[in-house]
DNA sequence: TCTAATTCGCTTTTT
DNA sequence: GCGAATTAGA
């Protein structure tokens, strides 16, 4: 029992509670991880056998680093748990029970390019305007649909939604709904919210197979409950309906997910479901300096929906909250990397005790390249996973085929890659087949003759045998072998060789690295089946952070505030607060919209555990132009005793000529500033309405003359007009013609290079 | 059918 | 200002 020491009585007294419904409120940085850490071990000390215990998490990672750290607590045994995500989790249940719902076992699991590539097709059949029906919002209206359990025909028969979609325009979409729920039908194929939705019907309408994992699932725990759905909700009160030994632990002020589909109330609400529940509020910080954790709640502070709680740290004071204004995104990278190099020079830290923080990925750009300029290492978390890389999925579609030759998807992305002459053409004729006879696309593929005409049908059926080919190889040879063979007789790797080109070689090193990593798994002791196959059944479901190659690595971490929930760092550099990026322009229509934001300042905050600095900029480019922003609303929010202003920034000169001094006159100068933080505000004249207008977003007018000139004897130091970027001066010709490519400086926009034999440019003098 | 050029839409966050 | 998707031309 000598875990429990060290433990305060607040996380003593959570740790101990193993029966019954259970709720831990754990504030930020309150060692949450180690009550739940703690609290499992106890479980099976207590004599609760691991394998009747289920944990569910919000991440692989999350997963991962608990499973680790019981290990250490309670040894091997911590093997047993059954612990992940829920959608691996449940992935993983229906993989047992497919069949009770009409479904393969070896089911593809479609990611969001795969759902939104099916939506893109149907909507192309049912000939819609993909203005009105633009694929993103049919996609999310269905996950949304399918995460408060609203079935394809509940769907079509709810008035309420109905009258929505109509007064919209949008009257077709419960038969897209309809369409798009069996299409991934016959491709054997659930999307993201599928595992949970038939994860539902399931365990509704199969008596036999809940009352199974009820009985499994004695003990039940749920990690970062205030970012889980409703389909998640009743998932987790079906499992946990006859034992009722539930423990859900979360921080409701730390709740970022409702956009896609979370549901605050689960937290807030959770009484209601369990009279006698026992509730345990974690308000220790362990994490951060006062300062900080007084400033993050002067945020949440300005919320009015949240569960009444004090967070309080008695760490040290600590510095104030460092405030910078930039004039432009650039610069406002630049103080951030200086920053940072003279921390770590004088305070003898190391990179990995900062974090750059953002609203946006877009914004790790500017980020970037400051900190390559002064040769800080830095990684990226977050952005394009390795999964999701081109070529990656490409392979993997062969796979996928391989193995679930109905899947639709994965016939469209690889059937004509490499090139077998198999054309769009083509392919729309053998979905429609598909749909006219009623069979799945492999039919099709796999009897030609009978529905496709001569010269396709040639082409199609030797495609079609050598998937054959691989599913007998794919049966027969361990993973890596099976892999290799896919990659070099599909010609795929093959193609990728022979493409020279920086990117091309890139994603021939790519597909090695996804070799490797089945080769790896190939070898692994852990597993007995070692198939293809069994590889396969994660992959769907893995995400960057999975691919992590070197953990450890000494580099300073960019990443979204999303991606930073759980994580902590000695120094956190948050930057972007503008009105319309933090809080983002989305969120500004709804107070539950705007509150979100707030929480997720929230959340950005309390990764800090020394040294917070947050930053914003007055201009910044946005979709390629420059606009100017005004400092965000969640500024003014803070109690200005906790704050420091930095305004020292002066506009450099010369690096822009459109910063003249009107411009900075719009925003705080340095001696308001110095004082105190009255207000962030810009000052606003009545008459001139200065919101984000964006100044240079006008496209240049060209002169009444403009007509393009003979640019054959164009030299350097001439000037030039362009249609759209105007007037600017040669600085540089190289090639030869006609492929003669000039670098141009533009006035407006800047140095441009531009191929002279497309540009138009009109020679000034 | 394939390739290259052009247009479009995008920037909120992700299992 | 980028990558994906669409379109035009061979």
């Amino acid at each position: 029992m000598d875990y429990l020491e060290g433990l305060n009585p607040q996380q003593r007294a959570a740790v101990l509670q193993t029966k019954g419904p259970v709720m831990i409120i754990a504030g930020a940085g309150s060692g949450k991880t180690r009550v739940i850490t703690y609290r499992v071990a106890h479980l099976i000390r207590s004599g609760v056998d691991a394998f009747n215990i289920l944990i569910l998490t919000f991440t692989n990672k999350a997963a991962r680093e608990m499973r680790e750290r019981i290990t250490k607590v309670v040894g091997d045994e911590a093997k047993n748990l059954w612990m992940g995500t829920f959608h691996s989790v449940f992935a993983k249940l229906l993989r047992v029970e497919a069949d009770k719902l009409g479904y393969p076992n070896n089911f593809t699991i479609y990611d969001t390019d795969d759902s939104k590539s099916v939506i893109r097709a149907i909507l192309k059949e049912m000939n819609l305007d993909d203005k009105l029906y633009n694929a993103n919002f049919v996609y999310n209206r269905i996950s949304s649909a399918k995460n408060n359990l609203i079935s394809w025909q509940e769907y079509q028969q709810n008035e309420q939604i109905q009258a929505d979609d109509f007064s919209t325009g949008r009257g077709q979409m419960g038969k897209i709904y309809e369409t798009y729920a069996q299409r991934c039908y016959r491709a054997g194929a659930m999307d993201f919210d599928d595992l949970l939705f038939k994860t539902n019907e399931l365990l509704k309408n199969h008596a036999e197979v809940l009352y199974k994992y009820q009985n499994k699932f004695k003990y039940l725990m749920v990690d970062e409950y205030q970012d889980t759905n409703f389909s998640q909700y009743l998932i987790v009160k079906r499992l946990a309906a006859i034992n009722e030994n539930i423990c859900v632990v979360g921080d409701d002020a730390q709740s970022i997910y409702a956009f896609r589909g979370a549901n605050i109330q689960n937290i807030l609400n959770f009484e209601k479901d369990y009279p006698d529940l026992k509730v345990f509020k974690l308000e220790q910080n362990y994490r951060s300096t006062q300062n900080i954790v007084k400033v993050a709640n002067s945020i949440i502070a300005n919320n009015k929906e949240q569960l009444k709680k004090n967070v309080f740290s008695e760490n040290e004071t600590g510095d104030k909250i460092k405030v910078m204004r930039a004039f432009s995104d650039n610069e406002e990278g630049k103080m951030v990397a200086e920053g940072i190099l003279q921390d770590r020079t004088t305070k003898g830290m190391k990179w990995n005790d900062f974090a750059i923080l953002y609203r946006t990925n877009a914004q790790s750009r500017s980020m970037e390249e400051a900190l390559r300029k002064l040769n800080i290492p830095y990684k990226i978390y977050g952005g394009l996973s390795f999964y999701q890389r081109k070529e990656i999925k490409d392979l993997i579609a062969y796979f996928r085929l391989t193995f679930n030759p109905a899947d639709e998807e994965a016939l469209k992305r690889v059937i004509n890659y490499p090139k077998r002459g198999i054309g769009d053409t083509t392919i729309d004729k053998i979905i429609l087949s598909a749909d006219q006879h009623g069979v799945t696309t492999w039919d099709v593929v796999t009897n030609p003759s009978k529905y496709l005409d001569g010269r396709s049908a040639t082409s199609v059926g030797t495609f079609g045998t050598m998937i054959q080919s691989f599913q007998v190889i794919a049966k027969n040879l361990p993973a890596y072998d099976a892999a290799m063979h896919i990659a070099q007789h599909s010609g795929l790797l093959k193609d990728l060789y022979e493409d020279k080109s920086v990117e091309g070689l890139n994603r021939y090193e790519n597909i090695q690295e996804l070799l490797n990593g089945i080769k790896e798994f190939s070898e692994r002791e852990d597993i007995e089946e070692k198939g293809l196959d069994v590889f396969m059944q994660d992959v769907a479901l893995l995400t960057n952070d999975d691919n992590d190659k070197n953990p450890n690595a000494e580099t300073v971490s960019l990443m979204t505030i999303h991606a930073s929930k759980g994580l902590e760092f000695k120094q956190v550099n948050v930057v972007g607060l503008e009105e319309n990026l933090f809080p983002s322009q989305m969120s500004l229509n709804s107070r539950t919209d705007l509150e979100e934001e707030r929480r997720l300042f929230y959340v950005a905050v309390t990764r800090a555990e020394s040294k917070l600095t947050i930053s914003y900029a007055t201009s910044r480019f946005k979709f390629g132009t420059l606009i100017s922003c005004e400092p965000s609303r969640f500024l003014d929010e803070i109690d200005p005793q906790y704050l420091e202003l930095d305004f020292t920034a002066r506009p450099a000169a010369s690096a822009n000529p459109f910063f003249n001094d009107e411009r900075t006159a719009w925003t705080r100068n340095t001696n308001s500033g110095t004082k105190g933080p009255d207000s962030f505000s810009k000052p606003k004249p009545a008459s001139q309405p200065v919101k984000t207008t964006s100044i240079l977003a006008k496209a240049h007018v060209p002169s009444a003359n403009f007509a393009p000139s003979d640019t054959s004897k164009l030299q350097t130091g001439m000037e030039v007009e362009h249609e759209r970027f105007g007037y600017g001066k040669v600085i540089n010709l190289e090639g030869s013609a006609p492929d003669i490519k000039a670098t141009i400086f533009f006035k407006e926009i800047g140095q441009k290079q531009l191929l002279l034999k497309f540009a138009k440019l009109r020679i000034v003098q």
